[in-house]
RNA sequence: GCGCCCAUAGCUCAAUUGGAUAGAGCAUCCGCCUUCUAAGCGGAUGGUUGUGGGUUCGAGUCCCGCUGGGCGCACCA
């Protein structure tokens, strides 16, 4: 079905190469305008006065007179410096409305899928291994998760992935301190490894031995030494009954099926430094990089292994085509991509990374020790997601087929912007970037996110200054959602009760730090988030279940009213609000998958409770002026539940209630 | 030193590839319920969009400078 915009869009077209030629024809600029001037405006008239030679308002006259919109609004009026002005008409509204909410599509509110699916891979959440998830997991999780549900609504392939942070030198340290302390081999609950992380961490820093010890026992680790890694093994198991329960909670999507942990990468470490060798040039800044592009015939010998990858072993210093880049006694500049050794270690030097000493700053792929940072991780994963075919079930999960990722999408903080930003760049620089099954451009995209900060601006922390984590932080959400009252609430037993509070509580941490933009930090204020005025969770589930209660009172269910077929109408300023703000839902949510930016659809979820709050305020339902009436306002309210449940249920992931 | 991000009403936040008089909520003040959930609605007050230039018919938005704040800058992840 062909949405406003389109249909305005086309007709402008049209009007233009009608008044001015085929030649002048451009993007008709159709806004959704400032409803105290019109539903619609073109903007159109300004941008080819240059070309036309006429002053805006004459191009505006003339392409006015050429549109046939009579169907669907209002005559034009031309206001200002050369805005065209358009209002539905209340007749097309309620067609278009009616279309979109039809009976088979009621379930998508109009909202069609995207004419060019995609295969979209979203990378979040990441919780590490031996450590509970705090704060700084929160915003990773709850964005990317909304953006997958966004992008799943839209017809487009979805692909979770999360990267549980199981790999590094940190499980030598802990391993080490479990077995000092006699530990290794005891039960230990995920607030134990928590504790003794932190332990080991300030052991290693300030005790040698320790920490010789605690690198000794990483390589046994990486080994593939049974012992540690059943030790191992366990603080993963522990981890992810953790993780799997702060899911649960917060209703997100991420299964076991999405799991693909640092370690799953190991084996394909070496794989992929051998790679960018054998794709970049080696030498100096002068030479070309040799076109190679990634192979899509990849076959992997290895079975699907958790375990570590065996060490590289030295790298050789002097390879022929290998140029030491650290014998230059001066910086130089950059100007193409190219890898070296440096320092004993495998690099990529790119243009435009330069650091404090003004030496370029490479992307490192293996450490003078053999060992991988997590760059090279974080690039072989990538080529794993576009790249690479896969050869088990295993691999294939979540999608039981290759991926070959056209957009792929990562949720972290800003402060990793850089790095991002460094690891695309040699995943382009090796021309990696294309779909290899559609030979379509793949999108790399690093959507960084603000800090969580306190109600005094600085980081948000407990009182003792130590990080919150999240299992408490929802443990108090739901505490303080019982303490909310309504004037006017329902009456409802314990057990409901129980379930609202929760819903409640959960909704309210989860919209306030979607209804944010992504980019800013925000400031985490129990009392505003819960509260029951604004632009809250609370309000909006509170919206959802007074349309619930109309349908209560009335003695009617949706599904009746639909089964009579109502005729829409919108005689009453307020219904036609409410109906221009129920039609462009999908609009929304499209520029939320464009621009990553969940807030975009909470606003709007904010503005059409208040179009409801109006209507129903002006436009008594049950007590309708006529059985006619009473029926369209019913559906109107239904259309306006369906976007409510859609919006915050299926894409926010945030419950809905039927009382509260 | 180089780079990235941010700065909007007293407070918390919007302003969708540059559009009309920069909008909401909270707070303050004034109205509206013998109740379709007032957890609401209407109205008032509140702004040199940090600052100085530039581009444009048009700038909170784009470009340059400055101030203030946050973050990053190879063998930790």
């Amino acid at each position: 079905m062909k949405t406003i915009d389109e249909i305005l869009k086309d007709q402008f077209s049209e009007a233009i190469g009608k008044a001015f030629g085929a030649e002048y024809i451009t993007d008709p600029m159709i806004k959704a305008a400032d409803p105290k001037h019109a539903d619609y405006q073109s903007n159109v008239a300004m941008s080819l006065t240059k070309k036309v030679g006429q002053s805006p308002r004459k191009v505006a006259e003339q392409i006015v007179a050429q549109l046939t919109l009579d169907d669907v609004c209002e005559p034009p009026t031309i206001a200002g410096p050369g805005f065209i002005n358009l209002r539905l008409k209340k007749e097309f509204l309620a067609k278009a409305l009616s279309d979109a909410f039809g009976d088979a599509v009621s379930s998508r509110a109009g909202v069609d899928e995207s004419e060019h699916p995609q295969t979209v891979l979203i990378d979040y959440s990441g919780p590490n291994v031996a450590k509970q998830m705090h704060v700084g997991h929160l915003r990773s999780t709850i964005i990317g998760d909304t953006l997958a549900r966004v992008f799943e609504f839209l017809g487009h392939t979805v692909i979770r992935q999360n990267h549980i942070g199981d790999f590094g030198t940190q499980f030598g340290m802990l391993i080490h301190y479990l077995r000092t302390a006699g530990l290794a081999d005891q039960p230990l609950t995920i607030e134990d490894l928590d504790r003794y992380y932190k332990e080991a961490t300030a052991k290693f820093k300030i005790d040698p031995a320790f920490a010789e010890q605690a690198r000794k026992t990483v390589v046994e680790l990486q080994s593939g030494a049974t012992e540690a890694v059943t030790i191992w093994n366990r603080m993963r198991v522990e981890t992810h009954k953790h993780y799997t329960e702060v899911y649960k909670l917060l209703n997100v999507t991420l299964t076991d099926a999405h799991e693909r942990g640092e370690s799953f990468f190991g084996p394909r470490l070496p794989r992929i430094v051998e790679r960018v060798k054998s794709t970049l040039e080696f030498g100096g800044e002068g030479t070309t990089i040799s076109a190679h592009s990634g192979t899509s015939d990849d076959t992997f010998d290895e079975p699907y292994d958790h375990s570590p990858p065996q060490k590289n072993g030295d790298l050789p210093e002097t390879q022929d085509n290998v140029r030491r880049a650290d014998e230059a006694s001066e910086p130089k500049e950059i100007t193409k991509p190219f890898a070296a050794i440096s320092g004993g270690a495998f690099c990529v030097f790119l243009p435009g990374y330069v650091g404090k000493d003004k030496r370029p700053v490479p992307v490192m792929l293996q450490k003078r020790d053999g060992g991988f940072p997590y760059s090279a991780t974080d690039l072989a994963a990538l080529y794993f997601r576009v790249q690479e075919n896969k050869t088990t079930p295993a691999e294939q999960l979540p999608l039981n087929k290759d991926w070959h990722a056209d957009r792929v999408i990562y949720l972290t903080d800003a402060r990793q912007s850089q790095h991002f930003a460094m690891v695309f760049d040699v995943f382009r620089a090796a021309q990696w970037d294309h779909n290899p099954a559609t030979e379509g451009p793949v999108s790399l995209e690093h959507a960084p996110f603000g800090s969580i900060l306190g109600e005094d601006g600085r980081p948000f922390k407990t009182r003792s200054g130590d990080t919150v984590k999240l299992k408490d932080l929802l443990a108090e959400a739901i505490e303080r959602a019982g303490n909310v009252k309504a004037e006017r609430g329902a009456e409802l037993p314990a057990e409901k009760r129980a379930i609202v509070n929760r819903t409640v509580g959960i909704g309210a941490v989860k919209y306030a730090d979607l209804r944010n933009d992504r980019i800013t930090d925000y400031i985490f204020a129990w009392d505003r988030m819960l509260s029951l005025e604004g632009n809250t969770g609370p309000y909006l589930q509170m919206a959802y279940t007074r349309i619930q209660s109309i349908y209560r009172r009335g003695g009617i269910t949706p599904g009746q009213v639909r089964a009579s077929k109502p005729k829409l109408q919108l005689d009453h300023p307020e219904e036609q609000a409410l109906a221009k703000k129920l039609l462009v839902f999908g609009s929304v949510v499209e520029s939320v998958a464009r621009d990553l930016k969940p807030h975009y659809l909470c606003t709007y979820l904010y503005e059409l409770a208040g179009a409801f709050s109006r209507f129903f305020e002006n436009c008594s339902v049950l007590k309708a002026p006529s059985e006619d009436v009473k029926m369209s306002r019913l559906l109107l309210c239904d259309m306006v539940a369906t976007v409510l449940r859609i919006g915050l249920h299926d894409l926010l992931g945030i419950e809905v209630l039927d009382e509260m």
